[in-house]
DNA sequence: GGCAAGAATGAAACATGTTCTAATTACGTC
DNA sequence: GACGTAATTAGAACATGTTTCATTCTTGCC
């Protein structure tokens, strides 16, 4: 892309209205097949979970090699983690609306893990799986797993205050000093520990829901009573 | 080895001292044969963690079938999770021999999770290998899982008070009522997200001992200042 | 229009957890 | 000591995530 590259995109008024952006369209090839990669695998998961996400089906439903699959997602986790970022991104958005409604912290905090909690509920093969991929051991997708939680944080801590999350704060791990950082990160902790028990069926949504408010109660106070 | 075989064992007064309790000697060579894998399990598991517990290679070291192998355990999480168990009895054990020292809750929550933690750590990667196959999904797994958290919950608990831990006690996990069973809850994710970290190089030990200490920190207060 | 570089493809190959099968062995009973 | 049942074995077979490879397609450029 030496010379030409520049790409008569908004406001190129210039001559030749020529070649509809090269580089952007093979980049829109490109994002259109990891499109549809990531929605047959959502389809997928949500039939049938984390094991109906055969990659062999997935690469079929997608009509994309297996090798190109893997080209674009290092791994089975890989896309369905992708996903999940897509599902944090809708919930902060719808989130970023309107601030969870409630007296005091507790309350608010109750009520988003209530949501939170009935969102994943709603749809849950597909929750399930997105739960089990966040259960692995390598180092890459951890770190994924690290910035899916960070964003989760950040969510409650806004929650918590009655405000609503700031999309462009840090999401800087080192930052879990102050008290608010602290309490939102053992909720969090508390809340998908909650999870994994009941996406293996050990748990019911309500039993997450419970959990979780004994843990607000026990930190914040009971805003009950 | 047909006629022999009876040993000549504690107690077998009576007119024949023959058999020594057949049906307990098949069951010393199944244990044995239990054993054998659970032990070519840990020592692959200790050199190169979860990856490195090839089924092929646990069957081979234990001179056991693969087919075998499989009547006992239900899954390779499943041999884990046995070694894991005996792992939580150890260190149970050692605390019931003394308790925890430490002049209030906070301190010894602390002191508690500083020695788990440590414990962890000194066989790296077979603690990632445990923690690994608690990571998993089907409803048997998670079963026993949620045994092994109601135990360190247990322990938890029995740091904080300054006792030693009651190996008698319920082990009920509809108790999760009480202000310290909440804590011990609350504790034992927050420690177990921790090791997750930590068991995928996100973490270092001192930084689990850190997160364990802020959360016993805003729970119980600061056992410092 | 033809070319070189990179992307995608189809299919095979691999690794490993899990299951299945036929043959063998161990063991308690008679 | 012979018999039948249940456990064990060796090994193949299967399922699925992952990798590899040779071939074909695309795309931008001359």
């Amino acid at each position: 892309m030496s010379t030409r590259s520049r790409t008569p995109d908004a406001g190129s008024a210039g001559g030749l209205a020529e070649a509809p952006a090269p580089v952007a369209r093979v980049a829109t090839n490109q994002l259109r097949r990891m499109r549809r990669i990531v929605d047959a695998a959502v389809e997928l998961a949500e039939k049938g979970g984390f094991e109906a996400v055969r990659l062999r089906d997935v690469a079929e439903r997608s009509e994309v090699a297996l090798g190109t699959l893997y080209k674009y997602f290092r791994s089975k986790e890989d896309i369905l983690l992708f996903a999940l970022n897509e599902e944090i991104e809708r919930l902060e958005a719808s989130l970023a609306s309107r601030a969870i409604p409630g007296d005091d912290p507790t309350a608010r905090l109750t009520e988003f893990f209530r949501r939170a909690t009935r969102a994943l509920a709603r749809r849950p093969q597909f929750a399930r799986a997105l739960i089990r991929s966040m259960a692995t051991g390598d180092k890459d997708t951890a770190v994924k797993i690290a910035g899916v939680q960070l964003r989760v944080a950040r969510m409650i801590s806004a929650a918590m205050r009655g405000e609503v999350p700031d999309l462009g704060s840090p999401l800087d791990p080192g930052k879990i000093d102050s008290r608010e950082h602290v309490i939102a990160f053992v909720m969090n902790n508390v809340w998908f520990s909650a999870l994994v028990g009941w996406s293996s069926g050990l748990n019911t949504e309500r039993g997450v829901i419970e959990h979780v408010r004994l843990a607000a109660d026990l930190i914040l106070g009971d805003s009950r009573s």
